[in-house]
DNA sequence: CCATGTGGATAGTGTAACTATCTATTATAG
DNA sequence: CTATAATAGATAGTTACACTATCCACATGG
């Protein structure tokens, strides 16, 4: 198909696409003459999916461009691309090292121990955490943590059936994609998800008022 | 104390501080000439808050100003209060009628009926969730939805500890507060946790190789 | 008293994500 | 075979957002 047909039928306003092009998004088309090139159902799906990273996950293009290239690295084994798009969706918490901060990571790593988690200790996520730690208690929330344990215990059923979704799916370029869509898809209904949850745990406690 | 130590203090750029306070995030210190007002120890607090809600939960400053809003609104009880800063921190999904998504949305009707959950039907979370299954199936993702179980069921236990944290904190105000951060927070803190619990499963899973 | 700090108004900056326009082609419907 | 529409590529413009800077008249405090 041609492009105009690729962003009718994404729903995409054909600039948009050239702009993604230029950004390296989207791979350039078959080319058939100086002006024209052909474009095909891997486009439509590449070009679905940084839609949806970017509608549904939130992602900023910069990052949509990392994901998208841990994807195409070609003979990456599957838990290397998991970090690469870890990577590449992870706001790092600013560097720091004031004392609360250390503090904060040595609980999340004992967290980690207490859970038997294999974590690399050089992740990122850690210090996320941590940083979420210190600045609630820097908002007078010093008893926070006491809940992450409940966290800890609810994602290792999550990350269980995550994995078990992705390692279903066979085949390798189905699973990079998966993992991806998993991560960030995973994340937005996770989100929501907690959030009827409090509806209904706040309703339930507080009387059907 | 005055507009420059509150900014020294709380690390935010003076210019900024008279930003926050033109957007109504802030409120005017009390007045004690033509150009000179006193800030006090609530003026740092909340401003400490819209940083966090910032940084750390990455909301726009529109949004920002929906949930403190929402945490000034006097005489509003927990549950609306928690509606109002659910509703200020979602992103809509975006209004469609096609098939599909009704489908979804049926779907995640079922689940919330099926683990026995207490919910407005018109909760936009709901639809967040049923374009994110509408989007994955698009991508040819169709299965993801019986990964969603896993979801609700952690979430019960989340939403548990969420709601026991925020109930001990007794005083209104401070429950008022405990929501915001706890949603907000929270959910950084549970992105980050479980990104670390698929580091570590599909290390156990993969091998240690 | 006078350098420094302030409130309020207005204007400017930088970035991100598009969006529009232009040119030289090429495809294609009539 | 021609007139219309579409296309690739380059460049420039737009919009929104979150600050950031400058100005002024006035106030504070060493």
């Amino acid at each position: 198909m041609r492009i105009g047909e690729l962003g009718d039928t994404a729903g995409v306003a054909l600039p948009t696409i050239k702009y993604y092009l230029r950004e390296g998004l989207l791979p350039p088309g078959h080319r058939t003459s100086r002006n024209q090139a052909q474009y095909d159902d891997d486009h439509l799906r590449r070009l679905r999916l940084i839609r949806a990273l970017i509608e549904v996950g939130g992602l900023p293009v910069a990052k949509v461009h990392d994901v998208l290239a841990a994807i195409d690295e070609p003979g990456l084994p599957v838990h290397k691309m998991l970090g690469a798009v870890s990577k590449g969706l992870c706001t790092p918490a600013e560097a720091t090292h004031d004392p609360a901060r250390t503090d904060a990571r040595r609980q999340v790593e004992e967290l980690i121990e207490r859970h038997g988690w294999q974590v690399s200790d050089k992740t990122a996520e850690i210090d996320i955490v941590a940083s979420v730690i210190t600045r609630l208690a820097e908002l007078g929330h010093p008893g926070f943590v006491t809940v992450l344990d409940a966290y800890f215990e609810a994602c290792q059923r999550i990350a269980e059936a995550d994995v078990d979704y992705v390692a279903r799916l066979g085949k390798l370029e189905d699973v990079l994609e998966g993992v991806v869509l998993g991560t960030v898809f995973g994340e937005a209904a996770l989100a929501a998800i907690r959030r009827l949850a409090h509806q209904s745990t706040s309703a339930k406690r507080f009387g059907p008022a």
